[in-house]
DNA sequence: CCGATTTTGTTCTCACGTTCACAAGCTCCT
DNA sequence: AGGAGCTTGTGAACGTGAGAACAAAATCGG
């Protein structure tokens, strides 16, 4: 009955360029799963397999996937191989893409050492500082550059993503830098709030703010059965000892 | 209709300790803004100029603000020093947490001299590893020591943070030691889904995925103008060359 | 003392994300 | 061939979060 296979025009139309941004970050945790079943040897997994796998409910992974399209067979579940080829399409790292370090400080060598950030589908094309004492350092099989040879380099090679792993004072300058060079995702591991125009991406990765965040809960539960002594107003002038918290910048 | 001004009981009732998720995820991120206006000098600051410090609007801000009480004045502004001080007791960085290293690689060394991670409130107790080679280092003023003495070390300092930096194979019974030890706040670098009972909190840091979420949508970006060539359905079986794509461990 | 001005705290509405529940569709067994 | 048994894909209900808009409260100038 009703061959209308057709698709109403107010529905959602699969397919039809929008991944809801929490799918598209969760997209990666199914790949990295998938992988790791692949290389178990397994070649078909259902959604409640690969959810387990993932850490989410069954239910979500199943309705994130299928906003990619309708990869699974019901019955069945999803070919692992299959799926996997299609996240990585989807995600976009079936090409390479070409990174840049900036601020190779302690964080900027350990990243600079995890091979290939772990993950394939991206390529470290350069590590760069502005210290001369720096410059000309071997990390691996690459050599610290000048922060000076930005422009060419981003140039040479298609550069479209850089890495903020400076101190939080010149991260800003740097990240301009960035953009203007022709940069257009950033990933910012600098503890400050950068702006950027329309057009270009951020994403920020925060130790203390984790951190910080851990401890609310942690207060929370210790909180709620030893500590009743908050003082809900020390005093609305004349503040007690602050102990100097906050965002410093390490380094 | 019904002009029922009372509580219903499914609403949201201030101050009845519950902040929500998102709010408690800025809070770390307007202690930062504050703490550098206070650097500068400033004394006092509106809803719009903390906003802007922070990188959010100010109706979020000043919501966000509503749900600890109500600190500001009206026509004046906030006083920055006390609002510190009330977000950072909030938070619970008032007091010192003692926290754990497990995994001295290249990320836990550069996360070991990150001085106090950036920000004070924590207070490294131990850096761990199980490598006989690594045991003993120095690492500024800390000594790398054996991961064998893990409950040890938990217990007298009573450690409620731990942070895991090993590589992807060992991370979950890391992870298990951890908990029987009695930690209950996690901080995982490590690229795996980790486990852990009730009452336990973790948080996850992970690099490649965050670079996946930026390739996904640069590749949007390249790809609206220049790439037409999606291939919808490369071979149902018998897939073209994978290239390799996803959860390394990376050393 | 009063009104103008400023800025907070809160309410309302809308959008987004999660979860439930079930029809559609596939395979396998009899 | 046909029905039983799974598992996907999705519609609908629910909950959380974001933003606009405004009333309440404080200061300041006259």
């Amino acid at each position: 009955m009703t061959p209308a296979r057709s698709r109403r025009p107010g529905a959602p139309t699969r397919t039809e360029r929008g991944i809801p941004e929490a799918t598209v970050a969760r997209l990666p945790v199914y790949l990295r799963a998938l992988t790791a079943l692949s290389d178990s040897g397994i070649a078909t997994a259902s959604s409640e397999d690969l959810a387990t796998a993932a850490g989410v409910n069954s239910a979500k992974l199943r309705k994130d996937l299928s906003y990619l399209g309708s990869y699974g067979t019901r019955g069945v579940g999803y070919d692992v191989e299959y799926l996997r080829y299609q996240i990585a399409r989807e995600i976009g790292v079936t090409q390479d893409w070409a990174v840049v370090i900036v601020g190779i400080g302690n964080l900027g060598h350990a990243l600079a050492n995890y091979s290939g950030f772990g993950t394939r589908g991206f390529r470290i094309v350069a590590l760069l500082d502005a210290d001369p004492q720096l410059v000309g350092e071997r990390i691996g099989d690459m050599v610290v550059r000048d922060f000076a040879e930005l422009e060419e380099i981003v140039a040479a090679d298609r550069v479209s993503i850089g890495v903020i792993t400076t101190p939080a004072g010149p991260a800003q300058e740097v990240c301009d830098r960035l953009v203007a060079a022709g940069v257009t995702s950033i990933l910012n591991f600098a503890p400050v709030v950068l702006s950027v125009p329309d057009g270009v991406d951020i994403r920020k990765v925060d130790l203390s703010i984790e951190l910080q965040i851990l401890a609310y809960h942690e207060q929370r539960k210790s909180g709620e059965a030893a500590l009743p002594q908050v003082p809900e107003l020390p005093a609305i002038n004349g503040l007690p000892e602050l102990p100097s918290v906050g965002g410093g910048v390490g380094a």
